[in-house]
DNA sequence: CTATGGATTCTTTTT
DNA sequence: GAATCCATAG
């Protein structure tokens, strides 16, 4: 019990032991609020709290792993439900499912299976006036509650249309979108009583993270699924609300109290991360939200060093800056997991990569071109989707000629209007020789697939890993992608991440690793002990720290984007955003931004983010870069960044004597090259011994 | 039916 | 600049 209430101040202690009934955590950022929920959580357990009544919810897979490893070094937590609401959702539907009228093994429909079917549907309907993104935001709003009342016309009455159809299509295919899976666990509280009644035991302590994040229906699911005892420990901070467009609404939180009456308020605002420096920045610009209660974070850390400014040129200039930044750090002797580059739009990533790259810098990417999206990847998770559950005819249209057997676009549509007008999916026609006479020469291809398919239902479904090793080899789809490496290197990753699965979840089986990974993006932890950098867009930092931060990008058009201009509401929230993204900092921050960037490949000049214009000047450092103060980099000819490294790096032997900027003088102890970089390990005579990367430490002899 | 190249369109952020 | 769509040749 000791342990729990270690290092904690008298609001987290208040927090922590706080007993029944709702309780509402405002807490800033840095102020140590997982600390709070996983300790809160082993107070519980240790009152005697059966882990199995406890639930605590996050949005995102990364938050809820984090959440689940700090609970497990305090109490085993093996009955504990910590999980994002859309996994909480899944694991319930699977169960009760039938009970609102899905079979057990429902598919989920991913953003790119949704595009593909309403795609579709655009073309079925001859409505080319519409656009799939604007029926696809019309959707989300729609199924979040969100959808303003707006003149009812002959274009809304047409989106009205398609989003009908959509979800019967959905439907006959026992899927669901992520939207669905809120909305059916909605369905099921209201609808049936003992599934209610058993969900609230389950949940008897509800403890919900970034509640400043929910919607209204993840609103609606929590006030369900606490029950009357209102045992709700919410906690989340109004400034760091970023995800209004997706229905959030910061009123939750506000409202709290008189949603809960007689709940208690905690309010923590002492920061524990960041430097003093930091945190003048991040209270300087979040100041400029309207309509905000005043609350500035403070601190007893050290002053820190200044928050430095860096303008670049360009993109690349910027990448190239960027690397040089993270160069000195690392020679610093920082390890390269300190260091995090932010960026608001995945697109700006590749820039980077390029330049960390060719700069010999190791990083690792958090979500960008996600693993579980790739080509080759979706293929062979949609032959076990369409064994798994034969209603599923995106999966099942997506295999018809991958690999290519022959089946093209006629067969395809034959199949899905002999199926539509025999009520049944298109798979199932395979089954049936008399349904097939009519389509020619196609007609041995599709035997060989309906053998191939029901091979594939056969299989025992008990070991995903061994499930997707019998499927890669029974479609051949190695030997299809024999001349690419690169897509056959991530078949055998689906492969081990499929084994791992089964090692992790004995007892999920393919179909619960099918469940899973529709709701992740990529393999997370895939390589968590590798010493990388780590690049990932602002709204995925959220929720983490680093020593060392560098935000890319800081200018109008970007951050605050292009799209959220128009409303002052959506420029409010891009500010929380870029709060969010200096908060994250704990000592040293760079703030980036050019003068030139790439606008649909058309170089177009930018200004300086207006949140930097919000920082006053004392607080920045600023570093101006021109052509001639590249340090080591240089914009080639054709305009990508090429990163050299002074006049080729000295090399130094053993025993030599060498001199650090920062770390004085001392005798070289090891060379090595290691990951495309070479290190040097050094003995320094005062600030002992460091391994640095040789080719930013611009050591001298002597 | 497939492969190809040229025209077109596109851009937030996540589950 | 890049991904996606579409028409045309093979």
């Amino acid at each position: 019990m000791e342990a729990i209430l270690r290092d904690v101040n008298d609001e987290q202690r208040a927090a922590i032991t706080h007993g029944e009934g709702p309780l509402l955590v405002v807490a800033g950022a840095g102020s140590g609020k997982t600390r709070v929920i996983t300790r809160r959580i082993a107070w519980l357990a240790g009152l005697g709290v059966a882990p199995a009544s406890i639930c605590a919810l996050t949005f995102t897979n990364k938050a809820s792993r984090e959440m689940r490893e700090r609970v497990e070094a305090l109490v085993p937590a093996r009955d504990l439900w910590v999980c994002t609401f859309h996994g909480f959702a899944a694991r319930v539907l699977r169960r009760f499912g039938e009970r609102i009228g899905y079979a057990g093994e429902f598919t989920i429909c991913d953003t790119e299976d949704r595009t593909r079917l309403l795609k579709e549907i655009l073309k079925e309907l001859h409505f080319d006036e519409l656009r799939v993104g604007e029926v696809a935001a019309a959707l989300t709003r729609t199924k979040n509650g969100l959808e303003r009342p707006g003149a009812p016309g002959y274009r809304a009455e047409r989106v009205t249309r398609v989003m009908t159809l959509y979800q019967e299509r959905l439907r006959a295919q026992n899927a669901m979108d992520f939207d669905d899976l809120l909305l059916n666990l909605v369905r099921l509280l209201q609808e049936d009583e003992e599934a209610r009644r058993r969900l609230q035991a389950r949940a008897g302590h509800l403890l919900v993270d970034e509640y400043q994040d929910t919607n209204s229906v993840q609103y609606t699911i929590l006030t369900l699924l606490c029950g009357p005892e209102r045992n709700l420990c919410a906690t989340g901070d109004p400034d760091q609300s970023i995800y209004r467009w997706r229905g959030a609404t910061i009123r939750n939180i506000l409202d709290f109290e008189r949603d809960f009456p007689g709940a208690r308020v905690v309010t923590l605002d002492r920061n524990y991360r960041s430097t003093k420096s930091i945190l003048a920045v991040a209270n300087a610009v979040i100041r400029h939200n309207r309509g905000r209660r005043e609350k500035d974070l403070r601190t007893d850390n050290a002053e820190g060093i200044r928050v430095r400014e860096i303008r670049c040129l360009d993109e690349s200039d910027e990448a190239i800056a960027a690397a040089a930044t993270v160069g000195r750090w690392l020679a610093a002797g920082r390890p390269a997991n300190d260091v995090a580059i932010f960026y608001r739009v995945n697109a700006q990533s590749r820039t980077i990569e390029r330049v960390l790259t060719s700069a010999g810098i190791p990083y690792r990417i958090v979500g960008a071109v996600e693993f579980f999206r790739r080509k080759e990847v979706k293929d062979l998770l949609s032959y076990v989707r369409a064994a798994r559950n034969p209603s599923d005819e995106i999966a099942f249209r997506r295999i018809l000629n991958v690999p290519p057997r022959g089946l093209g676009e006629r067969t395809e549509g034959r199949l899905v209007e002999l199926g539509r007008a025999r009520g049944v999916a298109a798979r199932a026609l395979l089954a049936d020789r008399s349904a097939l006479a009519g389509l020619g020469r196609a007609r041995r291809a599709l035997g060989e697939l309906a053998e191939l398919l029901d091979r594939i239902a056969a299989l025992p479904p008990g070991d995903p890993g061994v499930f997707l090793e019998t499927v890669a080899d029974l479609t051949g789809y190695r030997s299809f992608l024999a001349d690419d490496p690169e897509r056959l290197a991530n078949v055998e990753e689906l492969i081990n991440a499929a084994a791992e699965y089964a090692l992790r979840e004995p007892s999920g089986g393919v179909d619960g690793f099918l469940q899973e990974n529709a709701l992740t993006s990529d393999v997370d932890g895939y390589d968590a002990a590798a010493e990388t950098v780590t690049l990932m867009t602002t709204h995925s930092a959220k929720g983490l720290e680093f020593p060392c931060v560098l935000v890319t990008g800081l200018m109008e058009e970007i951050f605050p984007h292009a799209l959220s201009l128009a409303e002052p509401e959506e420029v409010e929230e891009e500010r929380r955003l870029f709060y969010v993204a200096v908060t994250r900092a704990r000592e040293e921050l760079a703030l980036l931004h050019a003068a030139s960037r790439l606008r649909f490949g058309v170089p177009t000049p930018s200004l300086p983010s207006r949140f930097l214009d919000e920082i006053p000047d004392a607080l920045l450092e600023v570093e101006e870069r021109g052509r001639d103060l590249f340090l080591g980099g240089e914009v080639g000819e054709t305009g990508e960044a090429e990163f050299q490294v002074g006049e080729g790096a000295p090399s130094f032997t053993v025993g030599e004597r060498v001199r650090h900027d920062h770390f004085g003088s001392g005798r070289v102890a090891a060379v090595a090259s290691r990951g495309g970089t070479v290190r040097i390990t050094i003995d320094f005579d005062r600030a002992g011994r460091r391994e640095l990367a040789l080719e930013f430490a611009r050591l001298t002899r002597g």
